[in-house]
DNA sequence: TACCATACATACGAGGTGTATATTAAATTA
DNA sequence: TAATTTAATATACACCTCGTATGTATGGTA
């Protein structure tokens, strides 16, 4: 009972990395099951075995990378000591991290539109909550008006990733991302009971 | 010259509102271009040739939604005569509209994984644009800070939609609109060179 | 060694899209 | 008005993809 879980988990994963490969390039529709477990040597069945179904694949990406961003997005926020920069820098990670291609494609758009609300996904809960817990404090602390944690951590975030979306489809990047972090900034500030 | 465009026009019409509730209640992948067709008494022959393939009848089905919301959102704005409190009230009626389905269906998830970034869509473009001068006349006027006016767009209504979204996607939507609107609100005010 | 469980391969059926060809009805012209 | 052309729609076909049902072979176990 050793060697056949270990092979099992090695499928797994190599099912995975090439469907991250294959739904970051052609998007989820677009990519044949057949060939991406060809690519790696397997069929289909394999994967209906492991996943379900296509779908089950690419949750099971989705939750990989989401899980990934998470970690980066809320270490760069412990970094910054204080709360409130914590919020800010978390915000401005999220904003970068959307300029990946994969997380564009499939985090943000094929991610939604096939699984559904993003906010019910395991991992992209976990770091709301750690946003939300982040707010709460800072409402505690009085620092922030007193709204609604959880609708304050979501608009925050949200207004991260769709400033991510308009730096990530302009002709040049790098010149609007500082416009955008800096519009960022100045609406954050709007949750601050006295304002910089 | 006249009987032919007339015709083609109402079938034209007929398929995009047998579609607009197709993709609303089935979602865009599973609808079945056969049975959409059969369905106001035509074939897939008169669709091919109206809208070239799937995605083009998405493409006609999404402007059509996209420049009702457009023309409802702005009306709301200038009715509220103050251009600050049009502003407010624009995000409003944004997160209000995004609770109907076919919105959040069509516009908000499919449209973007098929169609790509939604800020290229025609109606869509034209909507931001008339916020975005909005922010421009308030930064003329100095009530709101010198930021980028469309960085400042943008932003405020990402985050009314990403509002929209969590209001739909929860099981208590009556009562979770006004924590989202408040917060949403409290955001905004971040713009504002001296905050209320 | 014999047996069993299970991870994976193979084969099959249903359905869907897009295209090429046929048809029919309207518009034009003589 | 009759013939001809144009073009909007119908029909038929080829290809692809998913999901399932069945087969097979290998690793664990008694």
């Amino acid at each position: 009972m050793n060697q056949r879980l270990k092979s099992m988990a090695e499928n797994r994963a190599k099912l995975i990395s090439a469907a991250r490969k294959a739904f970051a390039e052609k998007g989820y529709a677009a990519s044949s099951m057949d060939d991406l477990t060809a690519d790696v040597g397997l069929t289909r069945g394999a994967l209906y075995h492991n996943f379900g179904d296509k779908r089950g694949l690419l949750a099971a990406v989705v939750e990989q990378i989401d899980s990934e961003m998470a970690l980066h997005a809320h270490k760069a926020g412990e970094a910054a000591g204080d709360d409130w920069l914590g919020l800010l820098t978390e915000g401005a990670a999220y904003i970068e991290l959307a300029l990946v291609p994969e997380v564009q494609r499939i985090v943000l758009l094929d991610g939604p539109a096939v699984l559904g609300d993003p906010s019910q996904w395991p991992s992209q809960s976990s770091c709301l909550q750690s946003t939300k817990s982040t707010v709460e404090r800072l409402i505690a602390q009085g620092k922030l008006k007193q709204i609604d944690a959880e609708a304050a951590a979501r608009l925050i975030s949200g207004a991260a990733l769709n400033a991510a979306l308009w730096v990530a489809a302009s002709a040049e990047p790098q010149e609007v991302l500082p416009k955008a972090t800096e519009a960022f900034y100045a609406l954050a500030t709007g949750l601050l009971k006295t304002p910089v």
